[in-house]
DNA sequence: CGTGATTAGAAACATTTGTTTGAATGTGGC
DNA sequence: GCCACATTCAAACAAATGTTTCTAATCACG
């Protein structure tokens, strides 16, 4: 019988599968330590709260993906030799990295499910906590994107990259119930992957879309 | 002094805001019951449990939405004379409608992250309870959609479709956030309109955008 | 007025929550 | 063997949760 992985790596693996399936705040230790085949206390022991423990579960993914995200950049970077790279380039880069990373342990449904959650669910410190430690590796993207739409205001391309963002978040979260339907109404058995594939003309035609008619002023309340 | 609003209704404003804030569960009845100047037994007595309150916010909105889109949907397949309705007029139509509703209270934010609370916190009954309730709708919806983009095989505008929902609800339920960014970083205050008037032409390219390159393992299997 | 139904209120209910404790067990070095 | 350390475990902790109960107040109306 193959070797059980040692506990803190059992609390994550279930931790994370019950966070992505129900939220965070529904989601007690008890859930998580009784699937988990481990001591309540365990998590307070190694994790020291649940709060830290929702900050190591992100961890897990965040830390390989910033760095592969960087090392992505970096080579786009010196392929380019300091030239503009093209949009397309640098989206198809982020979608790899984003595949890669949850590809070793089949997991990107719950990676993008967390992500989800991260911006959805209250959890102030986990925005905080997501900011302080990866915000730099965003905006090196966005500032790259910057360089590839100069036609577009600063404040436009912001806006669309925060839709698209919305785009690929809310559908590869909610993956599994849209997929169900999907495959009963069309007959079609969808993979992330595929999913990926007919993203990429959708977001390059949004983030070149035409600028919206009247930029005038208009007051608003609430 | 303006006359107290009933303990229902007190309830009801409430709690809306408190769950658009952080969510179902991180809601306590204590919190709604203090912060309403009410009964904490006041909830159970007038909604039955938790959950039919958290419905009973539901429908407070999407009673009157429905009701205004099915007749701005007859209005307009009235106007067309059974004939096609342009995608970009039905697109118009139903943003009309979410952007009505709550205009009465001044509280399009709070409608927006309820929907995507709806889709992102699992609360299993309350999708049961949307879908139930109000499916038809957007079945409707769907079905107009199809009719007007008859260029697009089902299962692309299917996703395509919802795409674009994930920009919307990621955009408009978190835009307290991000309004700060962008006012922060472009000095620009925007307003709910004017996202929406961003937004159309981004939905509209998406909807339009080419077809993804291949489709080849497209299987006929079920 | 008075009577009966409806609503408000305070207190208690049984669970569940995250966390802490202190003893038991295991592990590796000398 | 023995010690120091890290980990596991059962139990208990205080606090918070949704719900129920029962009494008091309020209202509608004959």
């Amino acid at each position: 019988m193959a070797q059980q992985p040692d506990t803190v790596t059992r609390i994550l693996d279930t931790a994370e599968v019950l966070f992505a399936e129900r939220g965070f705040a529904e989601t007690s230790l008890r859930n998580i330590t009784s699937k988990a085949k481990v001591n309540l206390a365990a998590v307070n022991y190694h994790f020291g709260s649940k709060k830290a423990l929702i900050q190591a579960v992100f961890a897990r993914y965040l830390d390989p993906f910033t760095f592969r995200f960087h090392a992505a950049l970096d080579e786009l970077e010196a392929r380019h030799e300091g030239g503009v790279i093209p949009l397309e380039e640098l989206l198809e880069t982020m979608a790899r990295c984003v595949l890669e990373v949850p590809a070793e342990r089949n997991s990107l449904k719950v990676f993008m499910r967390l992500l989800g959650l991260a911006y959805s669910q209250a959890q102030g410190h986990l925005r905080r906590y997501i900011q302080e430690e990866y915000g730099s590796a965003f905006s090196r993207f966005t500032e790259l994107v910057r360089l590839a739409t100069p036609e577009l205001p600063d404040a436009e391309r912001f806006w669309r990259l925060h839709f698209m963002l919305g785009t690929v978040i809310f559908t590869l979260s909610g993956l599994d119930a849209l997929r169900d339907i999907a495959e009963q109404d069309y007959g079609e058995r969808v993979g992330v992957r595929d999913l990926v594939r007919r993203m990429r003309p959708v977001v390059v035609a949004a983030m070149n879309a035409p600028l919206p008619e009247s930029l005038h002023t208009q007051q608003e309340a609430g």
